[in-house]
DNA sequence: CTTCCTGCAAACCTTTTGCATGCCT
DNA sequence: AGGCATGCAAAAGGTTTGCAGGAAG
C-alpha cells in the first residue's frame, strides 16, 4: 500500500481512498464507478482526481486497463496488478467477464520478449464470444 | 470483394469505398483518417456512413478493431482480417506498432476453448512497451 | 516559497442517433 | 410500397484541462 510513497509520490488522503476502492472491488471498475465507490469513503472525490489517480497508477503499473471488447461502450475498466497476468473472456450473450491464466500466455510472452527484443511493459488479451453456459443454452445463432 | 453480398447485405458504392479503403491502407486506420481516405475516392460519403460501416464489417467479422494500446487517445483502429491471427506491440517511446505472430498464440487460443468451454469470436493481444530499436538507445529509463 | 494536489466547470474527442430524404427491389 | 442506406446536425458518453485555491515539503 506504501507502493505510492515508496516511489516518491505522494500518498494522499484521497489517492488512498482511490487505490483502496480499487483493490477491494469485486469487479473491475470503470471509471463513474470508482468515482461513485470512492465517494462513499470520503464524499469530496472529484471525478478530474479519480482521472488523475488512475493515470497516475497506470503509469506506476499499480493498475491495469482493460477496455473488455467495448461489451458496454467505450468506457475503460481498471483491476489492481497481481503477481500472474491473466485475460478476460467477455460473453456477448450474458455479459460475463471470465477471468483466465495459462502457462501459455506465459510462454507467449517470453516468447516475444526473445524473438522480437520487445520489452513487455503492459499486455493486454482480451476475446469475446460465447461462454460455455451460453454455448449449452443451444438457441439460435 | 463480395463477401457483403454473399451474406445478405447490400454491397452499395459506399460501402464498397470504405472497404477498399481499409483493404488498400497500409496502416491501421481509425475512423477519422478512413473517413479523409475515403472521401479521395467519393467526396460524398460521410462520417455517420464510415461508423455504420465499421459496425457492420466489425459485426461481419471482416474487420478488426483495435485499441493500440490508446497510445494516442482514445480512438479504435481498423484492419481488415487476415487467415492467420497476428497481435500488436505498440512502442511508448518511437510510437511503432509492431505485428507479430506466432504458434504459441494458436496454441493459446486452443486451449482457451478445450479448457474453457468459451467460444472466441474475436480476440485481440496487445502489449506496449519499448521496441527492440529504442532499447538500444540506451538512454535513460 | 515552491511544488504538488484538488475542485469546479468547461472543453474535447470520438462515436452514436433521430429524422428526413432518397435509392433499390 | 417497403425496407434499407445516407447526410446532416445534434447529442451522448467518456475523458481531459485551465484555472484558482490549498495543503505539503
Amino acid at each position: 500500500m506504501g507502493e505510492l510513497a515508496f516511489q516518491g509520490i505522494r500518498m494522499t488522503a484521497q489517492r488512498k481512498v482511490i487505490v483502496e476502492t480499487i483493490q477491494e472491488a469485486r469487479q473491475h471498475l470503470d471509471a463513474a464507478t470508482l468515482l461513485k465507490l470512492a465517494r462513499k469513503r470520503d464524499a469530496a472525490v472529484d471525478r478530474a482526481t479519480v482521472y488523475r489517480t488512475i493515470q497516475l497508477l497506470k503509469k506506476l503499473r499499480l493498475i491495469d486497463e482493460l477496455d473488455l471488447m467495448h461489451l458496454d461502450g467505450e468506457k475503460h475498466f481498471y483491476e489492481a496488478r497481481t503477481q500472474r497476468d491473466h485475460f478476460h473472456l467477455a460473453c456477448f450473450k450474458c455479459g460475463a467477464i471470465l477471468e483466465y491464466t495459462s502457462p501459455a500466455f506465459e510462454n507467449l510472452k517470453n516468447e516475444i520478449t526473445r524473438e522480437s527484443g520487445f520489452e513487455i511493459g503492459v499486455i493486454r488479451l482480451e476475446a469475446g464470444g460465447r461462454c460455455s453456459k451460453c454455448r449449452n443454452l443451444k438457441s439460435e445463432n
